[in-house]
DNA sequence: GCGGTCAAGTGGTAATACCAATTTGGTGGC
DNA sequence: GCCACCAAATTGGTATTACCACTTGACCGC
């Protein structure tokens, strides 16, 4: 089952979250009115359509309130008080994410190195390593690297934790997406990524939790410099 | 004009409430395939992007599941209309969600550990446990576990850290909610936990990530047993 | 029979147009 | 000068259409 997506990331939740972090981020108060449905839906690149159901779930969440020919206005319970829904989808800085990720994600390698011992994890790596390859031929390293992480995630046989990983891909919503493109724009860049993965895989092969950590550690603080070069370097 | 009956209400809650109706009333059952969107939209004469923005509410509740390319199913979920929102209606099973807190509040302590440096941090631990044992007396003790593994994260000084041991937490939202309460109804449990807490707490404090990190998985797996036994005695 | 291939079905997204409700500001009467 | 009223601009609501991506299953060749 090459190249299909597990994870088709519906388009109307990435703008959910994206709206949900502008105002968690105090981009606007509780109360405020948010810009018109056309405005955003031009803002965001995304149809109209896109926006609209978008706001049709932050609306059944609670978070914002919909008033007809007025606009579209933060809903008063989203605040400290009572149920708080959802990740709150506060934009946590680059470095943080990466940091967060290195923790995170170390953890899933080691453990799905412990839990390698079904054979299922084997075919994973193999078809995962192939997959990486096809997707980078078809210059697409970025959802290339997403897959990668995805499935060591899953290879923990842990639910949770695929969600927590995938969240935090998603979180990279901000002006700040534009640098990840720069991030795997070089050959060279990708290729170092390219063999970071398959040092981690290869500990998961191996049955080596903790060669597992490192190996996903030390991949983090290289993504982390290199997201550093291509932000100074701007 | 279809449907426009002499309620103004939006469209979209109307076909949400006719397809609900057709799922609680028994026509669909759970894991049934519901019509085609276009279908959906001739029988009920309305347009697909009203359809899909109805679909998209029972979505975010809860109810139902859409797989692209397939179709949409009747999700399992609470059959009276439920309250609890989610970000996608996926809930981890309540062992999966302790083994990644397990894994992940784990980092965190150690991370913590790691940051205690700052004044801050001893005055943030001295406060929590006044906080945790001040809780307690007020008969809210899972208000007390949430602050203090809320607290930890933040002593990381990572902002996605937090988002993520927040969102795990308020990730108990199915029907095995009400039971951990049972997991903190005798004082034997909470003080346990309690010690445990001081334990993580105490590592942080002396700056050895290394304990912090093997107390909080000790008390995570303290945690899971004790869960564990209440969810057998049930 | 088995496996690969392709086409039909289905949801996902976009673009556009027009309708309905609200808001706003101007204009007139008092 | 103040207020009521009306009309245009703004904004969400709905419909229509088209096309894309994914899934599924049937068909065909081996």
């Amino acid at each position: 089952m090459p190249l299909t997506s597990i994870e088709p990331r519906r388009l109307y939740r990435q703008i959910a979250e994206q709206i949900r972090g502008l105002i968690t981020s105090g981009e606007y108060a509780v109360g405020a009115r948010l810009p018109p449905e056309r405005d955003l839906a031009r803002q965001l690149r995304v149809s109209r359509p896109s926006v609209r159901e978008a706001l049709i779930a932050l609306e059944v969440e609670g978070l914002v309130e919909v008033r007809v020919g007025s606009g579209i206005y933060v809903h008063a319970a989203s605040g400290i008080g009572g149920l708080h829904v959802s990740n709150g989808g506060h934009h946590a800085g680059p470095f943080d994410l990466i940091r967060a990720r290195k923790a995170i994600e170390g953890e899933c390698a080691a453990l799905a190195a412990k839990e390698a011992k079904r054979p299922q994890i084997a075919e994973i790596a193999e078809a995962l390593q192939q997959m990486e390859a096809d997707a980078l031929k078809m210059a697409q390293p970025l959802e290339a690297d997403r897959l990668f992480h995805l499935r060591v995630a899953e290879a923990t046989n842990n639910v949770a934790l695929v969600h927590v990983v995938m969240g935090l891909w998603e979180e990279r919503g901000g002006p700040l997406f534009t640098k990840l493109h720069h991030h795997f724009d070089n050959p060279k860049s990708w290729s170092a990524a390219i063999r970071e993965h398959t040092a981690v895989l290869d500990a998961i092969r191996g049955h080596d939790p903790e060669l597992a950590r490192v190996s996903m550690h030390q991949h983090m603080d290289q993504a982390s410099k290199r997201f550093s070069k291509s932000w100074d370097g701007r």
